[in-house]
DNA sequence: CTGAAAGCGCTTACAG
DNA sequence: CTGAAAGCGCTTACAG
């Protein structure tokens, strides 16, 4: 345990005054260079660390951010926290993770303790904001940015109050549909969670629904499947599928998972993706390009989303105006049709 | 902008000195009971929130984890960083997550950054460990946990630097290949990184080895093929190997990723698994079990793998005497053979 | 059990 | 361009 070398030590040993050595710290312009070279002499020689505690305490700025996560384990969120870590590095942040595993009581605490540890901002990732949530950011009194999360409570202004990514539902379920009414589907079934969400569900069925009156197809509300957001509930719900007298042709599915757990149910059943059932899924998570056949997948954008969600953040804690902004971004088709396709172009 | 609230306005209000309020807050039993409810009630009618920016700067204790990450995106680390911060949590400390993608410049930064942001201790996270980052790393003087994390250098004491947590790779081998043998599998070949690698695949390749010999199989090492560890790699050697006159009717990959694209080789040439050929992975990552058929997989414990290391840190911060501790934790074979496994079993 | 005071390691007006 | 001093919001011996 060598003794902890602070500013003191180096003014001391360079012969100059405590603060002349925090101006050069700081790189502080009004010093004369012979100054400023000797006192990083002394601080090399000293081997000096900066203490960002204290220099926090003073400046009222850690730059930390939270980073409150409701889920990571999933690949899809893993890709976002990089966006975020890489532009908090490009701009000297560091990132305070909290992976709270959508339990209320949780997200609250790690507000509390973000406020605690006097972060300068925090991205709230994913999941749905409750009015009590919203409330304790709101209480924080720092910027916040949300990326891809809804709410679930009404008040007029609630998309005034804080900044957000999110993606263009409605557009990308018409371009998912639309491929597939190229490829002379008439029968295009969609899966979809809950029908009520108003967050992603009802624009994603409105475009499924504006793509197929486009291409001259009836809508028709006994297509589109409710089913959980999960592997098995996609299975499931595909069995039942396969078993209607004039089975679907496509499938446009909510998310990967849900288009995984049909596929397996496709496959298994005997039948062929693509030559019997054309599927497309939603989100491009890792597993669509290693399935055998790979899937045809909605991409989500997710590194975009959480690094002009730093982007943002950053902005507003530089701007006290603290405009809000909301940025919907597009969501690309990435085609993954063919079991003969090369694996280049798949990867 | 409201004022900020100090504990000097909670002292005020409560009408008691300041270093009482500081003991109500820090839970110090030596407060009459009447006090502590007057300063309690005080904090609460202010909505004090305590700075733990100038508590740390006094107590010298951050309660703050520095997490090094070689690589996010896999799904691998993010189970891993689950297991961490769950127990972080557990015992009132916050993690700073670094993600620093590989590039030593970067790694070294980071812990540069964790110094002067004064974190209690660093967990190391995969990659493998050059004598420079070792240096930086013991330069921090604060405790440091390795997790699946190899060196790449000579130095007797390595292993005495710092405490870490690794898996049995040499049985863990063992068991995949014993299984494969078990199935009556009698040409076994492996997939593997550089057979040089000290860390993973030469013990891997012993296990693979004293199984076949316990089985009366004789280990030709033309069965054991090098590739990289990506999906591609797996892809194209397995391509060489259908190729072979005779091939093998069981592969025993060295990880899931490698496994995966050899799986699509197969799948793609006409043969079926495992009817035709068998495929045991490592690592079970999540696209195993959702791959139509499901892999066979060596399970690492990854949540596990996160929160021991997380709780061998906090020993390490409490108990100055730092002793070293080297965890080998168990891999475990789950099986994932038939494609006619009913879906609750494989997930 | 409690208050007054020193101090944690910095930054930043204020003089000069 | 530079030094001395006050202060960031706490904690913690030290008296009492």
């Amino acid at each position: 345990m060598s003794k902890i070398v602070k500013l003191k030590d180096v003014a001391k040993l360079a012969g100059v005054g405590i603060g002349t050595a925090s101006r050069v710290l700081n790189e502080h312009p009004n010093v004369k260079d012979s100054t400023r070279r000797k006192v990083l002499d002394a601080m090399r020689e000293l081997n000096y660390t900066p203490n960002n505690i204290a220099r926090s305490l003073k400046s009222k700025s850690t730059r930390t951010i939270g980073v409150i996560l409701i889920e990571l384990s999933s690949a899809f969120y893993s890709d976002i926290v990089e966006g975020i870590e890489d532009t908090a590095n490009e701009y000297g942040y560091s990132i305070f993770l909290n992976n709270t595993r959508k339990y209320e009581d949780r997200i609250l605490e790690s507000i509390q303790m973000m406020c605690e540890k006097k972060v300068d901002g925090i991205i709230y990732l994913g999941g749905t904001l409750t009015e009590e949530i919203q409330n304790k950011l709101l209480d924080a009194n720092i910027p916040v940015v949300l990326i891809s999360t809804g709410t679930n409570f009404k008040r007029k202004d609630t998309t005034e109050v804080f900044s957000s990514i999110n993606i263009d539902n409605e557009t990308a379920a018409f371009e998912a549909v639309t491929y597939l009414c190229e490829l002379k589907h008439k029968k295009i079934a969609m899966l979809t969670i809950n029908k009520d969400d108003k967050n992603s569900a009802m624009p994603r069925i409105k475009g499924y629904r504006r793509a197929l009156e486009k291409n001259g197809i009836e809508f028709n509300d006994d297509l589109v499947f409710e089913c959980e957001q999960s592997y098995q509930s996609g299975y499931e719900t595909m069995q039942k599928i396969l078993k209607l007298e004039e089975r679907p042709t496509a499938i446009f599915s909510y998310s990967d998972l849900i288009a995984l757990g049909a596929s397996r149910a496709i496959l298994q059943s005997g039948l062929r993706i693509p030559e019997d059932i054309s599927i497309v899924g939603f989100d491009d998570i890792e597993t669509t390009k290693y399935f055998y056949p790979a899937i045809t997948t909605m991409r989500q954008p997710r590194y975009v989303m959480g690094s002009r969600g730093m982007e943002l953040l950053i902005r507003e804690i530089n701007d006290k105006e603290g405009f809000k902004q909301h940025v919907i971004l597009p969501v690309t088709l990435q085609i993954r049709e063919s079991t003969s396709q090369k694996i280049k172009d798949l990867i």
